[in-house]
DNA sequence: TGCTGATGCTTCAAGTTTGAAGCATCCGGG
DNA sequence: CCCGGATGCTTCAAACTTGAAGCATCAGCA
């Protein structure tokens, strides 16, 4: 941190300081916000359940059909190969259960079991509260443009990288 | 996600639909952020070198007196514990050294060696020159305003819940 | 001086994470 | 029908991560 650089008082200066490289500075706080919150959010859970586990079930709560390891995967933004991890434990706990695909013999449907479907039921609403109230003394306009500029945000990021680079042609 | 739905320009309004539940919503886009940002960060470091061990040589890069191991924590918002292994990682490869602390026995400075400055000085700015390409098609207007409102959520984080209690109590 | 709690670091078990390699299956031509 | 690439999943090695336990040291205090 450092005293007030006036910049030439151009046309519309922001209430904060510019910064010569915005990228890198939202990058650092994103980066730390995401711990703190992370750090805050484990506390939450119970005894012998990890967060990741928690977000798989959470998916899952929401399809009673079932979700293939692919679309997890695509949903959480973990490799598949993690999942096959997860859903282990998942299995072994007797929370979730893996069958197979009816059309698609690759394919194995991961779905809750009874018992893993009332867990989840007891600890999802806890869990969102808890983060609402971790959330609570952010002021309500704060969290509205964050949640907004945090929406184009990924929308950038998932369709921009690409252009010049690994995916895709140019769809310009 | 969905393409922007124009709002009348009451200036009240916030620009996006009003989201219930605005704690839960922004913490989902975090994440997503987050992880998106990480993916692309990753990709930009050399062969051999994770990010955390980065982030390690970045900090001590800008500290040649060295910084033991609870400031580091401190600074990359992880465990002591796990700093041991990255050190240790650092140290096989001959990137970084322990040294004793002159006035506190338990302590240990950790230094980078020439070679790791060497290194770290030929990737930090390739680096940062990748997260500000990864962020370039996001309006500045955008990147100002995220800086601004991470900050304020991390002060918001980092000094809210510790003083009446761990995890919230009902603050209502 | 000796006690006591705090602090710095390491160790350990368990889990997460990635990226690459490998196998089975699917699908769209030829 | 058969083949070659794409896809779904698992396995594996290596690294990261936490939280708890343990040890050495420090600092304040009686």
């Amino acid at each position: 941190m450092r005293t007030a650089v006036r910049k030439s008082p151009s046309r519309r200066a922001p209430a904060a300081a510019e910064s010569p490289r915005p990228g890198v500075s939202v990058w650092l706080r994103l980066m730390k916000a995401h711990n703190l919150l992370l750090r805050e959010a484990r506390r939450g859970l119970p005894a012998g359940m990890t967060l990741p586990q928690f977000d798989v079930m959470a998916q899952l709560a929401r399809e009673p059909l079932g979700l293939t390891s692919v679309q997890l995967s695509r949903r959480l933004l973990v490799s598949a190969g993690n999942l096959t991890g997860i859903v282990d434990r998942l299995e072994r706990e007797g929370l979730a259960r893996r069958a197979a695909h009816a059309s698609d013999r690759r394919a194995t449907l991961v779905r809750l079991t009874p018992a893993g479907r009332r867990r989840i039921g007891r600890i999802l609403p806890r869990h969102v509260r808890g983060i609402e109230d971790l959330l609570a003394e952010v002021p309500r306009a704060d969290l509205q443009a964050l949640r907004e500029l945090l929406g184009r945000l990924c929308v950038t990021l998932e369709t921009g990288p690409p252009p010049g680079r690994r995916i895709l042609k140019e769809v310009r």
